[in-house]
DNA sequence: AGCACGCCGACT
DNA sequence: GTCGGCGTGCTC
């Protein structure tokens, strides 16, 4: 009987599948198979198509085996192929992302559990013991891990019990399966205009396509609207993929999402545990979970008969995965939808310019793209939306020397604490010191393998670089010219505008909120909670206080630096900074207590500080808009960024040039650079950047791939492609 | 991604 | 004379 020859996809960072031979049945695609590679052994997906290279007859091996799992569905193989096309990257390494947990492949490990055994309970028994038979009246069957908890008691207990014949151990491989979600259970009562919009996005889950923005300020209900569209999803029989930022998968969401549904989504993030993944992936694999709710990488799950996804917080960075495959997860999110037929909702207070672009939602701008609407939810509470913004004017009123708060902003915070109300103070940049350097010399302090100054960090006594994770203690001696105790700390960090906080206002009870001082989900909760529960009057820290939680005590936001992200050459900071400061500034003044919000500028009369004071977010998306537009920058243009990259300079500049000669000549395609890229040298390796500028007709993928398949590179030189990047470091 | 093969420096 | 550094190439 012959043998047929399979096209087996392996996790691997290689361009095609690789030929096995199988004996009939021939596995059909999507079939996760064990197969010979090289020295070792690897799983892989029996793949659509062979690579257009096909293995010499007399290499190709047998497959050794299929897994025990469900076969990976077509929609999330072609999403595979898409990814992989659309961002440049190995075909294998976005598989890899699609089976990022490989022990469920494996069948279940068998686990202890317990039923009652065989021998009759003596009339007396030790407290435990009853508690473990009373336990076990209520759930017959019960893990030992299980039952002990539910017993209050130990596996010793539980062992003993079973060799006295109390207990029957039983081996215990099925496991349980999440409640469905269930759309007909009553959730909050919707106003008119919420109604509306969430009939809106019901009728465009029935149709099965089409992307609607859906527009908010915190508070307007966003999530409660497009809950609504799950429900519709549901109630088609129809599942539902929802990502948030790592971040805003807090408490607070999936209660919300209890409240409409009755139980908790299936959530998937970075902190999960190796089991709650092993057992998450298989039940998405065996078609028993509805909703998904997670972080980017829940786009590569096994999700089948998808008919809704969302994206909240679209206009999020860390949406974007910026090392590895290369990818921005709002745009794979539409990928993903329109592949299975799904309706998309992008939800947003600050929405980014390329999604409002495309929703028509921009004074001045082109039409709404086919398929897309715009949903625009007014504040709940009538009446202004936003506290109201004032700009303080660094250049006429500073600080004091060695200090960052402005008087009006010092004036504000004591007036805030004194009416008892909380204050937010916001810097984007974490430790004491941005820079260190020697008064005597000037000698400045810097990374040995980045180019990067070092910042002090007061609170682990050590000068830190954020790029690589380098760290030194603060020295005596100036490095530079020998002198003692010349070395002086400049600029602001959070750390530091907390010491002049606690010199103004010893008596306010104050914490810090970074990434140094926070590190879990938990711990951010924790801080969140003590806010709420007024247990803090001021609260410094980076991005990270800028994400989604209401604080009805807040009423002053101070921005210490507003103009940190506007210089630097980055086409988008203007539009980052204005959506960082619009959700800082939507923190203060909720509920019945009137916040205000103070900026520190140097640019009070930048376009993005007017915008900003006045509001008036129309107006900036529609100056910005046209900025982009002259400049033909995304989402006007299309932009590529190349990154060049080796242990010595010479030879990367050269494989740079050399790179750019070869690029093919396209009307209407620029390549520009190469150029130092803005850390010329990070954790060791030099870096030059080109940049590719296109129209938006063209394919810019499919030109990428004709250019950069044509020669291998030199030795220790990479090349990192990033198609449609978002920051420029 | 692993892992083997292979070609140049410091050691019992 | 070998042990072992990691640079290069291959895996159907």
């Amino acid at each position: 009987m012959a043998d047929r020859i399979v096209p087996v996809l392996l996790p691997l960072p290689l361009d095609a599948p690789f030929d096995y031979r199988a004996a009939e049945p021939v596995p059909p695609p999507g079939t996760f198979v064990r197969v010979p590679f090289g020295p070792r052994e690897a799983v892989g997906v029996v793949w659509d198509e062979p690579a257009a290279r096909r293995a010499p007859p007399e290499r190709v091996r047998p497959l050794r085996g299929v897994m025990d799992a469900p076969p990976m569905p077509e929609g999330l193989r072609a999403f595979v192929r898409e990814v992989a096309a659309a961002t440049l990257a190995p075909l294998g390494a976005v598989m890899k992302l699609a089976m990022s947990v490989p022990s469920a492949l494996e069948p279940p490990p068998a686990r202890l559990g317990y039923r009652r055994g065989p021998a009759e309970p003596p009339a007396k028994l030790t407290a435990p013991r009853q508690r473990v038979l009373d336990a076990l009246e209520r759930a017959p069957l019960q893990l030992g891990a299980e039952l002990g908890k539910a017993a209050a008691t130990s596996a010793a207990v539980l062992r003993q019990m079973a060799e006295a014949g109390l207990l029957e151990p039983v081996e215990v491989t099925e496991e349980g399966w999440p409640a469905p979600p269930d759309p007909a259970h009553p959730g909050v009562e919707l106003g008119e205009r919420q109604a509306a919009a969430a009939d809106e996005l019901r009728e465009l889950v029935a149709e099965g396509a089409g992307v609607a923005l859906l527009e908010g300020v915190p508070g307007a209900g966003k999530t409660e609207v497009y809950l609504e569209a799950v429900a519709e999803a549901l109630r088609q029989g129809r599942r539902v993929l929802v990502l948030l930022p790592e971040i805003a998968l807090s408490a607070q969401w999936l209660e919300r999402f209890v409240r409409r549904f009755g139980t908790e989504p299936l959530v998937w993030h970075s902190g999960l545990t190796a089991a709650q993944r092993r057992r998450g992936w298989r039940w998405i694999a065996e078609g028993r979970v509805q909703v998904v709710v997670g972080a980017r990488s829940a786009l590569f799950l096994p999700m089948t008969g998808l008919g809704l996804v969302v994206v909240d917080e679209e206009h999020d960075s860390s949406f974007k995965q910026e090392d590895g495959v290369i990818y921005h997860a709002r745009e794979m999110a539409l990928l993903r939808a329109r592949l299975e037929g799904a309706a998309a909702v992008l939800a947003s207070a600050t929405p980014s310019l390329e999604t409002a672009v495309r929703a028509g939602a921009v004074e001045g701008g082109p039409w709404a793209e086919p398929g897309w609407r715009h949903l625009l939810l007014p504040s709940r509470h009538g009446g202004a939306a936003l506290a109201p913004i004032g700009l303080v004017d660094l250049r006429k009123m500073r600080p004091p020397r060695g200090a960052f708060l402005a008087p009006p902003l010092r004036e504000a915070l004591r007036g805030t604490l004194e009416a008892e109300g909380q204050a937010l103070l916001f810097l984007n940049r974490r430790g004491y010191a941005p820079l260190t350097l020697c008064r005597a010399c000037g000698h400045r302090l810097r990374c040995p393998n980045c180019s990067a100054w070092l910042t002090a960090h007061r609170l682990r006594r050590r000068l830190m670089c954020h790029h690589c994770g380098y760290g030194m203690p603060e020295p005596e001696h100036c490095p530079g010219c020998g002198s003692l105790d010349s070395i002086a700390l400049s600029g602001p960090g959070v750390e530091r505008v907390a010491e002049e906080v606690r010199a103004l206002f010893p008596e306010a009870r104050l914490e810090v909120m970074t990434s140094d001082t926070v590190n879990t989900a938990s711990q951010a909760e924790a801080l969140v909670r003590a806010m709420e529960r007024r247990e803090i009057d001021v609260l410094v820290g980076t991005q990270m206080i800028a994400k989604g939680h209401h604080f009805p005590d807040l009423t002053l936001v101070g921005v210490i630096d507003a103009d940190l992200s506007l210089s630097g050459g980055d086409p988008r900071a203007a539009e980052r900074t204005f959506q960082l400061l619009y959700q800082v500034a939507g923190r203060a003044g909720r509920a019945e207590r009137p916040g205000r919000v103070l900026l520190q500028t140097h640019l009070p009369e930048h376009p993005v500080m007017q915008a900003l004071a006045s509001g008036d977010k129309d107006r900036f998306m529609a100056v910005e808009l046209e900025e982009r537009e002259a400049g033909a920058m995304p989402p006007m243009g299309q932009l590529a960024a190349l990154v060049v990259s080796g242990p010595d300079r010479v030879k990367v500049g050269e494989a740079a040039r050399e790179l750019v000669r070869r690029a093919p000549d396209e009307e209407g395609v620029l390549v520009l650079g190469p150029a130092p890229a803005p850390l010329a040298l990070l954790r060791g390796r030099w870096r030059e950047r080109l940049l590719v500028k296109a129209g938006l007709d063209l394919d810019l993928p499919a030109w990428l791939r004709r250019w950069l398949q044509q020669k291998r590179l030199p030795s220790k030189i990479d090349l990192q492609i990033d198609v449609d990047p978002q920051s420029f470091l």
